[in-house]
DNA sequence: CACTAATTATAAG
DNA sequence: TGTTATAAATAGT
C-alpha cells in the first residue's frame, strides 16, 4: 500500500513475506480493538501463521467464552445436531457464566473509574449513587454486627479464661503449700487454661 | 481517519456507531483476507456485535477447524492434555466463572437489601465497601461535572434572554408610541421571546 | 450509498 | 527496529 501497489497474491520472497505477516497481522489486531472500541463489540481474531504459530486476540478478554457464543449461533444457524450432544449442557453453561461475567466485568469498570459513567446521565447517576449507598450501609450494618458478635464472643472467651485462671492460681496455691510441706520449692509452669481451641474468627 | 481524528472510545451517537461498526466491520474482514492470501496464513475473525449479531471470516473455510486447532494449539501452551479432555477444560472454565458469579451474586443480594447475613465474611465486607465508596466517589465527581457544565448553559441561556428581552422591550416601546399615535392603547402579548427551543438537558 | 479531505497503514529501503 | 513516500481506509457530509 505504499511505496508501490502490491498485488493480492502470495508474496514469493520470504523475507518479503515474513516482513509484511508482521506488520499486517499488528495493523489487523489494531483495527480489530479499534472497531472493539468504537462500537462496543466483541471481537476474536486467530491467526495462524504458515509455521503453525499462533497469533490471537479476544477484545473481551476471553477467547474461550467468545468462541462459545460463536458456537452456539453457528449451531442454531446450522442444526448442528452432531457429536456432542454430552458437552452441550456444558457450553451452554460456559456460555450463560459468560454472558454474566460480562455484566460482572462492566459494573467492575465502574469501580475502576473508567468511562461507563460518562454514558449515563444525572438522574441515572443519581439512582446509582443512592443504590449504592444504600449497598454500603447495608454492608456496614453487617459488618458491625458480625464485629460485636465477634466482641461478644471475645467477652465470653475473657470470662471464662479468668474464671479458669482463678481457679488455676487456687490450685497453685493448694500445691504450693503441699509441695512446701514435702519440702520442695519448684513452681510447676501451668498450661494454657484449659487449652480453649476456638477456631479464629478473627478477620483482621 | 478523515476529515476528523476520532477519539479511541465509544461511538455515543447511536447512528454514527452503526454506520462505522459497519464500514469497518468491512474493513477488518478485507485486511484479515488480505493478510492470510499475502502471506499463506490462516486467519479467523468473529465479530459480536452489542446486539449479539454475529460476523465471520475464517479464511480456510472453516472456522470450525480453525477453532479446533486454536484450542489444541492453547490447551498445549497451557499444559493441558489436548483432544478428549476439551469437556474437562471447559468444566474447569465452568467451575472458575461459578466462582466469579458467586461473588458478584453475593453483592447484588446486598444491592437488593436482602438479608444474606451468613454469605460473606468481614474481609470480603471490607473489600466491597472499599470498592463502593470508591464507586460512590466517582459518581458523585461525575455529577458535579455534569451539573456544572448545565449551570455554564444556564447561564449562557439567561444570557440570551435577557437580551432577548432587552430587544422586545424596545419594540414594545416603539409600538406604543406608533399605537398611541394611531389612537389605540391596546398592548401586545410578548410571545416567549424569541422561541428558544432547546432540548432539555434537565436531569432532575 | 457516493464523495472527498484528512488520517492511517504500510512497502520499500 | 525506524523512516518515508505512497496506498488505503475512513469520518463527515
Amino acid at each position: 500500500m505504499a511505496r508501490g501497489k502490491v498485488q493480492m497474491r502470495r508474496i514469493e520472497n520470504p523475507v518479503h513475506r515474513q516482513v509484511t505477516f508482521c506488520k499486517r497481522r499488528m495493523g489487523l489486531l489494531k483495527k480489530a480493538k479499534e472497531l472493539s472500541v468504537l462500537c462496543d463489540a466483541d471481537i476474536g481474531v486467530i491467526v495462524i501463521s504458515p509455521h503453525g504459530k499462533i497469533y490471537d486476540l479476544a477484545t473481551n478478554g476471553n477467547m474461550q467464552g467468545l468462541i462459545e457464543r460463536y458456537r452456539r449461533t453457528y449451531s442454531e444457524m446450522h442444526g448442528v445436531s452432531s457429536e456432542e450432544n454430552k458437552t452441550q449442557a456444558i457450553q451452554e453453561e460456559v456460555l450463560a457464566l459468560t454472558h454474566e461475567i460480562d455484566l460482572f466485568q462492566k459494573g467492575l469498570r465502574y469501580m475502576h473509574g473508567e468511562n461507563v459513567i460518562n454514558h449515563m446521565n444525572l438522574g441515572e447517576l443519581q439512582a446509582l449513587e443512592n443504590n449504592l449507598e444504600m449497598w454500603v450501609n447495608n454492608i456496614r450494618s453487617k459488618k458491625m454486627q458480625i464485629m460485636s458478635k465477634e466482641i461478644e464472643v471475645l467477652r465470653n472467651k475473657e470470662g471464662i479464661l479468668q474464671a479458669a485462671n482463678g481457679i488455676l492460681q487456687e490450685r497453685i496455691m493448694e500445691q504450693n503449700g503441699i509441695l512446701n510441706f514435702s519440702g520442695t520449692t519448684m513452681i510447676p509452669q501451668p498450661q494454657a487454661p484449659f487449652h480453649l481451641t476456638m477456631e479464629s474468627n478473627c478477620y483482621f
